[in-house]
DNA sequence: TATGAATGAGAGTTCATTCAT
DNA sequence: TATGAATGAACTCTCATTCAT
């Protein structure tokens, strides 16, 4: 077992057995495939790839897994819903719209920054068109944009925020910046912390969500 | 300022022959590629489906590509050379930082957003493997992303944008946020026309790299 | 194309194709199957062997039969409809039921004793215990046996056969009988000719069907 | 003359090993498995189906047999000994041929008849290709047309039996017709007493085989 | 003796690509 | 140029068998 086990977006699920044999397999086989998904795609990774990377034979694979798309699900899943579970808990804990963004900023790219492979899947492998795929992804970004929409929404009601901006435009537009950072630092060979960029995405944007702000540069339409 | 269906991003490049006939099957290969690429993904695409599609048979399709990859790549190369080149002369004539990426915004959004199959391919197709990403669309992105640095530049160099910032970090947070407005009318089955989000994410990016902005909500972080 | 063409009971179907050139490889793929699940058993026989046998690619065999199990499926159902056409037509010229009774035991001897690997397929495969084979055989038997008991019925009627004796039970050992001949040919490496024994075992089931033979050997119940 | 459920066709053979709670878990695998063989066929039973039914681990059944041919090879050979050790026995008192027919054909369905699951592995899995009916189950099949063979070649020997009739031709299809009863039976779901139809079957043969029985239904040949 | 997780050879099937027509 | 039948490499997945416990 290779990866940080403190890495909150590690897929450290148990769902494979209950020994502990077991579950260090399990998850052998899930990190082997993430990797191998990471570096060649899904399509392209080969059951026999992960097989190899993870240290067994092809056919245990199938002993923990129904098929080639259940461990990306899987993967996908168990590494989001922890995510989820320690983004929340910790979004709670803030008071204000503005903290609970720059946490949640910087739990997204902590996360993905401490689990290159990870990142790298879900930067890629979530966004195949598989219509099921496509399906099941969504339901996480939906999960997700709503603690964003959450905290815009209360920045607006308590007057922080401006409020001639749909919230779920906004929610966009912070979750767009933040993953093309992380998709910037996959592709960049990741030199740098990613998590080092949180401040100045989350400055932009509440400083771009800033009620009475200087709108003056940005009246003009052009179309 | 309506555009008709000629968008920039269509794939009409005409690499296949010289003679109108040959011309007119390439391209109705093409479109029929992205077309299949759109609705079941590249990986899920069969040759024959393609060929079914564009009214060919399935070896003709290999007259005018060499395999199936090329033809992804085709479309894509096509329709972003098309994009860039229009994009390109557009903004030069525009005086402003604020109004070159609020036309970029709009070009953007309007080419991916007139040409459905097309906006589904460059949002999913186009992230199918680190390699595919870093080596090939890779170089696209970083094509397009010189063009936003450098407007952001001029703006930062004329003293109307914030120099605490790295050109780059802002440009990305630009693009992703387009890219996310995209991924979302793309997902949300597109019943509003995309061009009209212009303003909103050009608003909040302006708005964020205002100099002299009140960056008060901003100033702590949180690590 | 090696088998002799007459034989009523060849598979000489039409399904696969409608040019000559199709229908000669759709024959071949159909008697090398025949003959390699008469050498080896429908299991044991890969789709390679068939495919070697036919001197096709593996891939084409997927071109003429959906999978392993069509191809059994319509070496059976081709064969045993041209058989029963045949013989409908055969049995209904003639006048008595003894006659026909004699004629289609010849048919059914002549027919498998003119194709061997059908004969070996017909006596194994038709046994099988796939629920849905089983099914699909027993209609082909239905068939059949009906045949066999609409001449019984009639010997019975007319008087000629005795009445003491269900006409389904009497069907299912002239049927019995005629299947073993063939079996037990089959088995015997057929140095004989397999339609040479029609008479004897008409002869035993018509005189063991006389009314009014003696029945005096047979009248003690052993329970 | 009813006979009890300690049917002579029960598999109740005895090589796994010397214990008593050997025996029985030997005997539990063997019955599991003609019942998984009996319901899916052999090549479609897995071996973790019949240890499963047995209440064993996989691995055990392979303490008690080598593969999963030698289960099937086994239950044949323990169920065809009994059966045949138990017939010579009955038959062996009987003073006249039609009288050892007569027996013997009621044993033969009685003993089916009493123990469904072993009925439908001789029915369909005695079959299965051609090397293991030739191989294998021929040689039981010779051991037993020999009986009946001899029986026949007696009633000739002493004349109540016609001459004009190969005994092997008589043979088969005296085991045919039974053999066909079987199957029917097998194949109509059993729900009446298969032995019940032995009187009918044999009458049919011994009036078929009687000498001096009216033959003029039978004097022309078709061919 | 009993277990059942692990193995890995091997099968059916698909489909990108070729090429004779 | 266009066709589409043919190819065969390559894949996923199954399951009989083994063996450490």
């Amino acid at each position: 077992m290779k990866r940080d086990s403190q890495a909150p977006l590690a897929a450290t699920g148990n769902a494979g057995g209950g020994t502990n044999r077991n579950a260090e397999k399990y998850q052998r086989i899930l990190d082997a495939a993430v990797a191998v998904f990471a570096d060649k795609g899904f399509f392209n990774s080969r059951i026999s790839d992960i097989a190899d990377r993870a240290g067994v034979a092809d056919g245990t694979v199938y002993l923990y897994f129904k098929n080639k798309e259940e461990i990306l699900m899987t993967a996908i899943n168990t590494a989001f819903d922890a995510f989820m579970r320690n983004t929340r808990t910790e979004v709670e804990k803030l008071a204000t719209p503005a903290e609970r963004l720059r946490r949640l900023a910087f739990l997204h790219l902590d996360a993905l920054g401490s689990n290159r492979n990870l990142a790298v899947v879900f930067q890629m492998e979530l966004r195949q068109s598989t219509r099921f795929l496509s399906e099941f992804s969504h339901h996480h970004m939906v999960e997700y944009l709503s603690l964003v929409r959450a905290a815009i929404g209360d920045g607006q009601a308590n007057g922080i925020f401006r409020r001639d901006m749909s919230d779920k435009i906004a929610a966009n537009c912070f979750f767009g910046a933040l993953d093309e950072m992380v998709t910037s630092w996959v592709l960049s060979g990741h030199e740098y912390r990613l998590s080092n960029v949180t401040d100045s995405v989350v400055d932009i944007f509440l400083n771009g969500m800033h009620s009475g702000g200087n709108q003056a540069v940005a009246t003009t339409g052009v179309q």
